[in-house]
DNA sequence: ATGTCATCATAGTGATGA
């Protein structure tokens, strides 16, 4: 229990995806999430459904495509950032960070970059040039600090079913995966690769061909935690059941556990919301249109430890607030009730991951039941009949 | 090149991005 699950998820449209993405939470109930491709406006974004769900929000919208948000489990982020320095005129939505029970997280959604080339994929490396530069503050704090989202780089030819079929895109590009390597070489640690060593393990199966169903995957979402991070991991895995819900995102979502190193991230992390209205620090949903547009200007070490300070009071006094209601209380949602409705609760995640059956990339690990925030298992239906 | 899916435009399909 004394783990905080940190997760990333790409919901391809927070909107059309709103019923998987709460019963995910409800499932796996993850203190931070990093959501990316919200494909909404700011308008749209669903927060009284998720402080039903227990969670404060902080996203940044933008209509039909890309799109952040965070959200952290009973309470607010608090924000430190929106998009990332370094140019005025870009005005796609992906990046955003905040601080939120003691960790101090970017989400960020990295460019496709195809066609390559192009000058989408001219647009992919610029974009990564200017996450480096700032990743290169954030890596240094003293603070925890994990940057998490889809990095639109499969990082090497273990990272995805077959490469000779994507050889040409921009996922795959020698200039793509330079720019993450250089990105890791500032210290940052690639969970998913530090706790599966050379297993494969896949976050995103497109919609063509029945990828799902033949396990053709790649890694692409990416959670990368800084020395002070690092040193807590302890799990990391993949939500497989989730994108096996009808109407899937074609990602899925993807955690780590990392121990808390303190009481007060315990005791934030324990923080049960209700439901609803007072999810956060007791703001009722009401005021929750302060979202905190302060941002750039200062430099991103001031702020962030500025934003450390500031939230690690904060985070303290939601917990303190929120933590006598028993999460026990959510479980009557209507998300839960379709979630029992429709989800046969079958094997178990250990032994058995959807891909079970699978041919070939079978070698990927099962994501481990073992950190506390779970009670139930999640219905793990293998992906596959209909395949090639 | 293909394939599927979500969005927005438009007014039942078509364009775009992934």
């Amino acid at each position: 229990m004394k783990t905080l699950k940190i997760a990333t998820y790409n919901v391809n449209g927070i909107r059309s995806r709103l019923p998987q993405l709460l019963q995910w939470l409800q499932r796996e109930a993850p203190d931070i999430v990093g959501l990316q491709e919200l494909k909404s406006v700011d308008a749209g974004f669903p927060l009284a459904e998720l402080h039903a769900a227990g969670y404060g929000a902080v996203w940044m919208g933008q209509s039909s495509w890309n799109g952040v948000a965070l959200l952290a489990k009973g309470c607010d982020p608090v924000e430190s950032r929106r998009g990332l320095p370094g140019d005025p005129r870009d005005t796609q939505s992906r990046y955003i960070e905040a601080m939120a029970h003691g960790v101090l997280v970017g989400c960020l959604y990295l460019p496709n970059g195809n066609p390559r080339p192009g000058p989408k994929f001219d647009y992919k490396l610029d974009w990564f040039a200017r996450l480096q530069r700032h990743a290169q503050q954030l890596v240094a704090l003293p603070h925890p600090v994990a940057l998490i989202g889809d990095f639109n780089v499969v990082p090497t030819d273990a990272d995805i079913y077959n490469p000779a079929s994507w050889r040409r895109d921009a996922l795959l590009q020698p200039e793509s995966r330079q720019a993450y390597a250089e990105l890791l070489a500032q210290g940052w640690t690639d969970s998913l690769r530090q706790v599966h060593g050379e297993r494969r393990v896949y976050t995103f199966w497109d919609y063509f061909r029945q990828h799902w169903q033949r396990d053709a995957g790649l890694r692409i979402d990416h959670m990368l935690l800084n020395p002070p991070l690092a040193a807590r991991l302890r799990d990391a895995g993949v939500d497989r059941w989730v994108r096996d819900l009808p109407h899937a995102s074609d990602h899925a979502p993807t955690w780590v556990a990392v121990g808390a190193s303190s009481a007060r991230v315990a005791t934030a992390a324990s923080a049960k919301p209700k439901r609803g209205d007072r999810s956060a620090g007791g703001k009722p949903k009401g005021s929750k249109a302060k979202k905190t547009p302060r941002t750039a200007a200062s430099g991103a070490t001031a702020l962030a430890e500025k934003a450390a300070t500031r939230a690690k009071r904060k985070t303290t006094a939601s917990a303190a607030a929120t933590s006598s209601t028993p999460k026990q209380a959510t479980k009557t949602t209507r998300a839960t009730k379709a979630t029992k409705a429709t989800t046969p609760k079958a094997q178990t995640p250990k032994a058995q991951t959807p891909k079970a059956r699978k041919p070939r990339a079978a070698t990927e690990a099962p994501p481990k039941p073992t950190r506390g925030t779970k009670r139930r298992k999640p219905p793990l239906l293998p992906p596959g009949e209909g395949g090639a």
